[in-house]
DNA sequence: ATAGGTTTTGTCAAGCTTTTGTACAT
DNA sequence: ATGTACAAAAGCTTGACAAAACCTAT
């Protein structure tokens, strides 16, 4: 295994900690013991930087610097599996560092000691709202969005396996076209197999007839359109309330809202993929 | 196979790295050791662009040059296709060396390359069937097969997390009691699970009354009881009888066959219990 | 454990008493007690801190000072949480519905919220309590205890995952043979892993040359065999000897006594398992 | 409650070194 | 293409400082 190691100053930039600030904890109370490169220049692991966290936030919490490098100092260096904040710590760090094998024994380690729905909706919602809100701001490398967004749409598509299978309802997912943005939609779709649905999953940026097409074939008990713009939908408005003729059409996603859905003669979900999926699987079955 | 080759001026282009930093990257770190043309022109292969892709992309996200060139060239130039035999070499090695982690590590690898029923039927089963044969040739124990079997059976109850949600007919399932062989029944489940039933999960040596409890109170479409030898069976016949008066019943695995089925006024479950598994979404669904 | 400890002016923050008047609350009743940090600061304890609220909240409904430390100090120490107690509830009620999914859920946020020791000092030792209890007094199993113990055992392993990994000492755990009841065992050993330990689990029933082989093969700082009953170590008592001869062996569980680990050559563990992580991890590491 | 002294802790400065992208001469 | 040079940015160490918080005693 091959560490991954920072410089100060990148540290600082994610801890939020000054590179002053890091150098006088090291010094005093002896927190970090980083390895140092050829030029003396301190290297940091991915275990500083969550050493470094924890530290922080006893200290925002109101606990002497002192006392809380005493108490973090105290703690063993790998926290298991069973402390759910440390895990979910370990996958942010680990996608930030482009660390592909940590990010999955990460994810691994939330999902085999947690529900999907709480990691779902503990870490990995919050974390594309984070991304989300980074690139708003201009903060966030495109590369590093990639990355993570790959990393993390590949394993959520390994649990995806085979949820096509078995003889629950059957919903038709797909993101409105020119919408990229995926991983909401798989979220979505992964909450509603966990209630019994076989989801036949059309993917980004799909076009309104492979839609319809699909529908048609399937007969399924809802199609459902994601959009994170409104601007996507309208552009289909048309076809879509064409389709809302055929077949039980709902608008998920930020780009939704009643007036727009009504307008398709489709019906909204809202708020998050998790809650989404519960709301649809409330609504639909009885119809 | 032919590298397609291109120069310099060309990799700078498609990786957005000028070209005089692409010959420091590779003076000072080693990071590319491209071959040479007829006139001296350095040519880089995609496996190159592979690497300067990666060193880019850490070098944005705040990994000091020196430090990414290390982790780049450290890491396989190509990870390896997950090759089925190999991962489920590696998972008999690490069961055998009371490596927990190594084990949890193969069959991720083995689960997220290739779907839970190709793994349970190419790996899993065949492993229990040794363990079985062995048993019945009255071997003792290898000291391994009792690790192997925790570390499994925790696995696959990870996987059944959940299973009696949705709204497939529900399964009842249980080893007979004095039965400890449940990893059979966790598969069963699993197939179970797979065809859209939703199950209730009473595990190994589960006491009748037990079992009569929870199939009064769910009014499940099957019942399962599973034993590998056939006195576990008899030594209940009495009350299984009873139970199948109220409630549909079937028996499974090496313990059972027809006879005795049909005296209890059971059915009785064939093969293997994917096989099994898939004989009872068959049968059962009809009624 | 490491304590966390907060100065006069975040307690002061944190209760609504000034700083002055908690020095005087101090000196006249003595209501605190707080130990000294090298510059002399006052350290408090949450306990102190929920000290400071009682009589807070005595004073303010009209109860003289001096009389409000007295009772204040008479009274144990004791932190409520409410959101607990409902999670808790919820616990108990899915595990008696056969509800699978639901007590998942509950556990989530038993777990997400509260962290593994807690949840496990608070919920899972008192429910295992409970069984024991009315296994003592020969009641019969109620039907859904079964069921509960496979959710619960099946969801801790999920926590347990990757717990031999790491740097630090290892231990090897097993129930004795003829042994079922492991899920006390788990919470050891997940408690242990909190210490910095490394597991490796050998589950319930296991036949003294499995543990034998494991611990030949792994040389571990610690060997753990638990009982609930006497008889079950007493029938294998001289291969214990011989395994206490060749790794540190420790006994644990009602079914030890002082008497008993002397003639086999083997070191008792005390109190629930939790308690006796704590004790084998003070005692195992100064060797 | 005030006064006067001590401790804690985040920040800064000066002077020097290392790293690293870019530029230029041959 | 090569080799050398350069300069901006980032780091290192030592030492110091000052505001805030805390102490005791009156």
């Amino acid at each position: 295994m091959v560490e991954r190691r920072v410089r100060i100053g990148e540290l600082a930039r994610r801890t939020g900690v000054s590179p002053d600030l890091l150098r006088a904890w090291e010094r005093r109370y002896g927190l970090l013991a980083p390895v140092r490169s050829d030029g003396n220049y301190r290297l940091y692991t991915p275990a500083d930087e969550a050493r470094v966290s924890a530290m922080k936030a006893r200290v925002e919490a109101g606990v002497p610097a002192g006392e809380a490098a005493r108490i973090v100092l105290a703690e063993p260096v790998l926290p298991g599996a069973a402390d759910f904040t440390a895990a979910a710590g370990a996958l942010g760090t680990a996608l930030e560092d482009f660390d592909d094998a940590g990010s999955h024994a990460a994810l691994d380690a939330l999902l085999s000691g947690f529900g999907f729905e709480t990691v779902a909706r503990e870490v990995l919602l919050p974390y594309l709202r984070r991304i989300g809100e980074r690139w708003e701001r201009g903060e966030t490398t495109v590369a590093q969005e990639h990355f993570a967004t790959v990393v993390l749409r590949g394993r959520l598509l390994g649990l995806a396996r085979g949820w096509d299978r078995g003889t629950g309802p059957r919903a038709v997912l797909s993101c409105a076209p020119g919408e990229l943005h995926e991983l909401g939609l798989i979220l979505f779709g992964l909450a509603l197999r966990g209630q019994g649905w076989r989801i036949t999953y059309l993917g980004a940026d799909t076009p309104l007839d492979s839609l319809t097409a699909a529908s048609r074939s399937l007969q399924p008990a809802a199609v459902v359109v994601v959009a994170l713009t409104r601007g996507r939908l309208e552009a289909v408005r048309a076809e879509l309330g064409v389709l809302a003729g055929e077949a039980p059409l709902w608008l998920a996603g930020a780009g939704v809202d009643a007036e727009l859905a009504e307008a398709c003669g489709a019906r909204p979900l809202h708020g998050d993929p998790v809650a989404a999926a519960a709301e649809l699987a409330g609504a639909a079955l009885p119809v």
